[in-house]
RNA sequence: GGGGCCGUAGUGUAGCCUGGUUUAUCACGCCUCCCUGUCACGGAGGAGAUCGCGAGUUCAAAUCUCGUCGGCCCCG
């Protein structure tokens, strides 16, 4: 049973409205998911993300197994109960990990050989275990091991690393035909779902035949690995724009790790549902609230006697509340409550901006709406 | 009254004995930039000091000598 529903096509773009149905709950795209890599939306309650209306939050397996460890999540009763979670969860299979973090790691067609980042403890995966692994997380949407190159990379090894990512999707797909699920019950499906990883870097023809060979296979939804990991921007939406046209229309796409709003109104115009990016979180932390009017670093002298709200559009708790001045000094104060403030701040606009780009797409004004943004929001900064 | 120690960016300091690779070190703070399937306490860059003040020795002084001012300590 396909799990996506296309609800409406924009008239005048390839924007479109969606519903992808999970395990525990609906999802309306296109959409945003915050990053909870360890199991938390860094600073932020669950409470505070359901307040924002987060619909799905994404989560990371590697980091899960070498810490806490699956067998403690097994016992807490799956990851949503774990992390006091109820709407769905992505989990990540952890293949950007392993190949930006973790030490000595040693690919083979089987899986990957590495050392973790935190203790050095060793570990061999493979697409199969990544998949045993997420099955008792119980997460809604798996992800197979993949492996994501860098930017530049020399086409042959972007060929071989896309044959890899094949091997390995056709294993993970394998892997679930064995029904080992036992307790969701109280969403649409009951089943989790296992999305495809489009890789092959910036060569068009490698993207084209991974995202059919992918299809042959069939998934889920179709995810676009390793954009945005260095190249040029026209490269990442021609590619991205390319792969899309070769992605089944009543399927999901998830462009990985994308971006920034300006990125994913791009990619949104050419018919991608699904983003997760750590900017409205990393940045929040690290002092940058974005706003109707652009990037906004909170944290520089110009603000500290600005006693305006971080954005006057924004009806999110730390606009309704607290000044630029306040949340700067919180910042230079080292005070978590500083990190929080525009973490969540970051996080409403994001979910905001989704929430707008929706309405937009179902009243046929999507590149109206990314114009009229676009114009009030300074990117060149 | 006698003796000793100390004075180097906003703060804390290295260098002084054995003068010259010193355009004076490092940390924090300050300023700016960066961050795309995570990185709370992060990364990069920058500004900021006529080395308390004055005189002397020397080709050359933060560095040696004398004086002086300021701070601290010990003895009377």
């Amino acid at each position: 049973m396909n799990p996506f529903r296309l609800v409406y096509e924009d008239k005048k773009s390839k924007a479109r409205r969606g519903v992808l149905a999970t395990a525990h709950g609906d999802i309306q795209t296109p959409c945003f998911m915050p990053v909870g890599t360890q199991g938390s939306v860094k600073t932020l309650s669950p409470g505070e993300l359901e307040e924002a209306e987060a619909q799905i939050l994404l989560s990371n397996t590697y980091h899960l197994i070498l810490r806490p460890g699956i067998e403690i999540i097994k016992k807490a009763g799956q990851l949503h109960r774990f992390i006091s979670w109820r709407r769905p969860i992505l989990t990540d299979s952890g293949g950007y990990q392993i190949f930006s973090l973790a030490l000595l790691r040693k690919v083979s067609n089987e899986g990957v050989e590495f050392q973790s980042h935190i203790n050095g403890d060793k570990y061999f995966l493979t697409p199969k275990t990544i998949i045993e692994y997420q099955k008792i997380l119980g997460s809604d949407i798996m992800m197979p091991l993949d492996e994501c190159v860098h930017y530049p990379c020399t086409k042959d090894y972007a060929a071989q690393a896309m044959k890899r990512t094949l091997d390995w999707a056709r294993c993970s797909k394998a892997q679930i035909a064995n029904p080992v699920r036992n307790d969701i019950s109280n969403g649409a499906s009951d089943k989790q779902l296992l999305f495809g990883i489009v890789q092959g870097s910036t060569y068009e023809d490698l993207r084209k035949d991974c995202a059919r060979q992918l299809v042959d296979i069939g998934f889920d939804g179709y995810a676009i690995g390793g954009i945005s990991v260095g190249e040029p921007k026209s490269l990442s939406y021609n590619i991205t724009n390319k792969i899309v046209e070769n992605l089944p229309k009543d399927a999901a796409r998830y462009l990985m790790g994308v971006g920034m709003p300006e990125d994913i109104l791009e990619a949104v115009e050419i018919g991608v549902d699904m983003f997760d990016c750590v900017i409205p979180t990393r940045y929040g932390r690290n002092g940058t609230a974005f706003t109707s009017e652009g990037k906004l670093v909170v944290r520089n002298a110009p603000y500290s006697c600005d006693f305006s709200p971080l954005d006057k559009d924004c009806s999110c708790y730390s606009c309704q509340n607290f000044s630029r001045a306040y949340i700067r000094h919180l910042l230079c104060s080292n005070e978590i409550l500083g990190l929080r403030l525009v973490s969540l701040h970051n996080i409403c606009f994001y979910l905001e901006l989704m929430r707008k780009i929706r309405e937009a797409i179902k009243e046929d004004r999507f590149v109206e709406f990314k114009k009229e943004f676009l114009n009030r929001y300074d990117t060149a900064d």
